[in-house]
DNA sequence: CGCAGCTTTGATCTGGCTCAAGAGTTGTGG
DNA sequence: CCACAACTCTTGAGCCAGATCAAAGCTGCG
């Protein structure tokens, strides 16, 4: 699963629990481990299960910002203003260890191992993701796709499960939200990459097939239309997200 | 001009200025502040001139990140790893103060309010930029232009310039670079406003005749075909740019 | 003055959005 | 356990914003 502002990775985790006082949260699919506007307390380390995060446009529709595993740490986009400017959902039955954010800060103040950690929840989550999404800008529909199966299956690896065969818990909209495309193209370019025999899909259950054929086409274009393979693009102009 | 991965306001800069020690460096157009790959050692902040950061693709191209200008602090994308991430160039005559990092940090230990303010360079230009990029993959292109001169006015007025009179440094294959779009595109979109008499352009001189306007355009359609007057979007599934 | 690099403008092409219609899938109540 | 409703996913047809290709105007520096 992708990672969401927040993220880290485990040993990071270690670390932090041993310092500071935290309780764990178990919740069921559906159920909410933070809204937008909620006080900004605690921090969450997810143990289990996959979440969802997501920030809401200015005119109340969703926008999901990433999916987040075991590993990652949600709720540190609250620490600006004390509030969180997202939420986090839970797509399965999952377990979190909640920390008090305050603590953590305190802590750091006095212990320059644990400052180095939570300076480092900035600056490997958020300026990582910063320096993805400016990059994602400038792929297409088709990259960005298999960008995200890729690091799925990485991340999967990373913390002890399948790299090849997914139970993706998320719908085509949150994908195609993350992603910034219509359900229409998820599913469109899912099937692409099934007829070419590179993953077999069959609705939310996903497996790659040919790992290294996805890596490949990183730098390939769509491949949706009725050409036989993809085409190489040339090196040109980029596309961006920007900052402003 | 829009702020960059590492931004924050002036009042920020006076306190971290009074606890550390530092320097003033002056550059000229083209000469570069650091370069991807560089040991990171400094931050600056910028007092006078404006600033393109960019990244490099794995490809080796160019993208721009954000233009920084007075009170912008510039090069905090090494915390993580130790080294720059992306460059910073000069796009005219300018003046910057260069803070030691490792000074500032270790004053932080001892000064619960220094804490707060590094905390905060990250949280507020970081995580806010972070919400920025996500949204902006759901606006058009003309959206994103019109984005980005609002902002560029707002900043110039924060530091005391003129917020309707600009002398852009940089080129139009920077803007195009930073708001994901082509030259061609980013010429039109000028082109097409300077029609309907919202701004003035020639060439790098651009004056804004109807702020107004412009705010109000915020959520529309580009404009850019024989319509007389824009057709507003309906509320409908959004496009982003993605973490993952 | 002349070349080299910007910028503008026109013509055309196309990736991905929209609209529309089915085919699974899941949950609920009888 | 089945039937019906409510989702979710897939697939097709057509369209459009913005990319691509092409060709002039500007600007400014040596």
């Amino acid at each position: 699963m992708a990672s969401s502002p927040p993220a880290q990775t485990e040993r990071d985790d270690a670390i932090l629990l041993e310092q500071v006082a935290c309780f764990p949260l178990y919740l069921q699919r559906g159920q909410t481990l933070f809204s937008p506007g909620d006080k900004f307390t605690y921090v969450y380390a997810v143990q289990s299960g996959v979440f969802k995060s997501f920030l809401l446009q200015h005119d109340g529709r969703e926008q999901v910002s990433g999916f987040s595993m075991k590993g990652d740490v949600l709720g540190l986009d609250g620490l600006g203003t004390g509030r969180h400017d997202g939420g986090a959902i839970a797509l399965g039955t999952s377990k979190v260890l909640a920390m008090p954010f305050a603590e953590l800060e305190s802590k750091a103040r006095s212990n320059a191992l644990l400052q180095r950690h939570v300076c480092g929840l900035f600056a490997r989550g958020i300026v990582r993701s910063y320096y993805l999404m400016l990059t994602l800008g400038s792929m297409s529909s088709m990259e960005r796709l298999v960008r995200f199966l890729i690091r799925a299956s990485e991340r999967c690896a990373e913390v002890g499960y399948s790299d090849s065969d997914f139970n993706f818990p998320m719908t085509r909209q949150d994908i195609a939200s993350l992603l910034g495309m219509t359900i229409e193209t998820v599913s469109r370019l899912f099937s692409a990459l099934a007829r070419e025999g590179v993953i077999e899909v069959n609705q939310k259950h996903i497996r790659i097939v040919d790992i290294e054929a996805l890596r490949a086409m990183h730098r390939m274009r769509s491949g949706l239309s009725e050409s036989p393979g993809p085409v190489m693009r040339p090196p040109e102009a980029p596309r961006a997200a920007a900052v402003l």
